[in-house]
RNA sequence: GGUGCCAUCGCCAAGUGGUAAGGCCGCAGCCUGCAAAGCUGCUAUCCCCAGUUCAAAUCUGGGUGGCACCUCCA
C-alpha cells in the first residue's frame, strides 16, 4: 500500500506501527453549522481508506473528534439564545445522518471535546513542566513555539525573522506572535470549565493532540498513530500545533503518514462562510441521492482540488446507474463471494494512494464485459457468479451499489405513481400484443410525463426514474 | 510579499522516462415495431519556448495562465 505523505511530500511504502494494526485519527466538525460538501469529501475520503486498508486484513481502529467547545459555537447559542449543548447536539445529530446518507461509515471512536478535559489538562501540565509552555498574568497558557526546535518542520513554513522577534512588551501577553493558546481563562459567563490553570476554555489545537493520546497512542512506538488526516487547510496551523504539542509533552512525534484532502471549490471558487457560497450537504441531499453525492465526491483523486458543477454530477449518476443496471440483470441470484482478477487488480490500483480514477475505469470495464457476455451467453451460471462476486466487492470496498437496484431506480416516486406506471405499462403491453402501435407509443408518452424511463426487456418491461 | 500546488480530447479525468486509461458528449452500426437500455467501431501527442536523453505529457531551465496556505475553516 502506497500512500502520499503530505509531510514528506513522497509515496511511502505503508508501515504499520504494530503488525496487522492500524490507528488512524481525522479531524472532524466543530459542530456550530450545517456540514457542507467539503466536510462530506473529507469523510468520504477517509471512510474509502478505512475500507481499503481493511480489504488489506488490517484491523483498523479509526477515531474522528467531535469539536463541541468553540468560540463559535459560543457565539450561536448567544444568538440564538439557546443552550451550548442543544446547538451541539443538535448539529451532531444531522452530522451523523448525513454521512449516513452519503454512506460514510461510522468511526470506532468519536471523541467529543467536552468529554476530553482531562486528557488535556495533563497534556497542559506536562508541557507546563518541561517549559515547552508558561502562563500569562491574565491566565492563558500558551505553547512556547520558540522552545520547540522542531517547530514548522511539518508545514514547511519559515518563520519571518522580524515575527520572532516581536516579542511583546506586556507580560500579560504571549511572548511570541506564534504561540498558541492551550487554555483560554474565561471572565463572562458562556462556557468555562474548572481547571488546574483556572476556570476557562481550552484551545482548538489541544484537543486532537489530548485525544490521540487517550484514546489511541501507543506507549512505547516512536509515533502516537500510524495516520493522522484531514483538510488540506489543517496543516497549517491545526496541525502544526497539534505535532508541536504532542513531541513536547509526550515520548513520542504524532504520526508516521499524514494525509490531506483536497478542497470543493464551487464555480472555481473556494467554499468558505465568508464569501458566502457554502453548499449545505442538507440542501445537497434533497436533490441528489446520496449515494450519487458519494460517488462523485470521491471520483476524482482524493488530494485534487475538486470543482463541484451538477454537469459532473449527473456524469457520476450515469456511472453508477450503470452499475445499478448490471445488478438488475442480475437481480434475486445467490451472493458470491468468489476471488477474481478483476478484484486483485481494483484492490491493486485503489492501494497506490486511492488511484480512483483507475479503479473507476476498471469497473467501467468490468460492467462492459459483464453486459456482453450476458447479452451473448445468457445462460452461463460459473460467469454470472464471478459478477455477482464482483459487484459485491465494489460495494465493500467503495461502497457503491449497496441498494436494492429497484429501489435504487425508483426512488422518490411515491407508492399511487408506481401503481399508475404499472398500470399503463400493462395496457401498453396488451397494445403491442395486438400490435396497435400508436396506441402503445400514446401509452409510453403517458408514462415518460411521470419522469421515468422505460425498457422493454425479454424479462418484460422496467422503468426507472429519469 | 513568503511558501507550495497545478496546466492532458468540447467537458470530467488517469498516466510522471519507452511511445496518450476510463467516463460524458458527438458520429456510424447491431439489437428493437419504434424507442430506451445494452453491445461494437470512430474521435487528443499532452499551455508556450529552450535543453537533457536512443527515447519526455512525464526530467531541467525560462515563460504564460490558474489555484491554495500564510487568520477561523474539511
Amino acid at each position: 500500500m502506497l500512500l502520499f505523505d503530505s509531510v514528506q511530500k513522497i509515496k511511502r511504502e505503508f508501515q504499520p506501527l504494530v503488525a496487522g494494526k492500524i490507528s488512524l485519527y481525522v479531524c472532524g466538525p466543530t459542530v456550530y453549522d450545517n456540514a457542507h460538501l467539503g466536510h462530506a469529501k473529507s469523510a468520504l475520503v477517509f471512510d474509502l481508506l478505512v475500507r481499503v486498508l481493511q480489504t488489506h486484513g488490517y484491523e483498523v481502529t479509526y477515531a474522528r473528534n467531535i469539536t463541541d467547545i468553540d468560540d463559535k459555537i459560543i457565539k450561536k447559542a448567544i444568538e440564538q439564545n439557546k443552550d451550548i449543548k442543544e446547538i451541539t447536539e443538535f448539529y451532531t445529530d444531522v452530522f451523523h445522518k448525513e454521512m449516513d446518507a452519503l454512506g460514510v461509515r461510522r468511526p470506532n471512536i468519536e471523541p467529543k471535546a467536552t468529554e476530553s478535559l482531562n486528557a488535556m489538562f495533563e497534556l497542559i501540565q506536562k508541557l507546563i513542566d518541561s517549559n515547552h509552555a508558561y502562563k500569562t498574568q491574565d491566565g492563558d497558557v500558551y505553547f512556547d513555539t520558540l522552545s520547540d526546535k522542531e517547530y514548522l518542520s511539518l508545514s514547511h513554513r519559515v518563520q519571518e525573522e522580524e515575527d520572532k522577534l516581536q516579542r511583546v512588551e506586556s507580560s500579560s501577553e504571549k511572548k511570541n506572535s506564534a504561540d498558541f493558546a492551550l487554555w483560554k481563562s474565561v471572565k463572562d459567563n458562556t462556557l468555562s470549565f474548572n481547571s488546574p490553570f483556572g476556570a476557562g476554555r481550552p484551545g482548538w489545537h489541544l484537543e486532537c493532540s489530548a485525544m490521540i493520546e487517550k484514546h489511541l497512542a501507543q506507549p512505547n512506538a516512536k509515533f502516537a498513530v500510524d495516520i493522522h488526516g484531514g483538510g488540506a487547510d489543517l496543516l497549517f496551523p491545526h496541525h502544526e500545533n497539534e505535532a508541536a504539542q504532542t513531541r513536547c509533552g509526550t515520548n513520542h512525534a504524532l504520526a508516521n503518514y499524514w494525509i490531506h484532502n483536497g478542497f470543493v471549490n464551487i464555480d472555481g471558487e473556494k467554499m468558505s462562510k465568508s464569501l458566502g457560497n457554502s453548499f449545505f450537504l442538507k440542501d445537497a441531499l434533497k436533490i441528489y441521492d446520496g449515494e450519487i453525492l458519494r460517488f462523485y465526491l470521491l471520483s476524482t483523486h482524493y488530494r485534487s482540488n475538486f470543482n463541484f458543477n451538477e454537469e459532473d454530477l449527473l456524469v457520476s449518476k450515469k456511472r453508477l446507474d450503470k452499475i445499478y443496471r448490471l445488478k438488475k440483470r442480475l437481480f434475486g441470484l445467490p451472493l458470491s463471494d468468489e476471488k477474481t482478477l478483476f478484484q486483485e487488480e481494483l484492490l491493486k490500483v485503489l492501494s497506490d494512494d486511492l488511484n480512483i480514477s483507475s479503479a473507476l475505469a476498471l469497473i467501467d470495464e468490468m460492467i462492459t464485459n459483464s453486459n456482453e457476455i450476458l447479452d451473448t451467453l445468457g445462460k452461463h451460471k460459473e460467469i454470472k457468479k464471478e459478477i455477482i462476486s464482483n459487484l459485491s466487492y465494489i460495494e465493500k470496498v467503495l461502497g457503491f451499489g449497496i441498494k436494492n437496484s429497484y429501489e435504487y431506480f425508483q426512488a422518490g416516486i411515491d407508492e399511487q405513481t408506481k401503481v399508475k406506471i404499472a398500470n399503463l405499462i400493462l395496457q401498453r403491453d396488451e397494445a403491442k400484443k395486438e400490435k396497435n402501435f400508436a396506441k402503445s407509443d400514446k401509452l409510453r408518452e403517458e408514462i415518460l410525463a411521470y419522469g421515468v424511463n422505460i425498457m422493454d426487456t425479454p424479462q418484460g418491461t422496467f422503468w426507472e426514474k429519469v
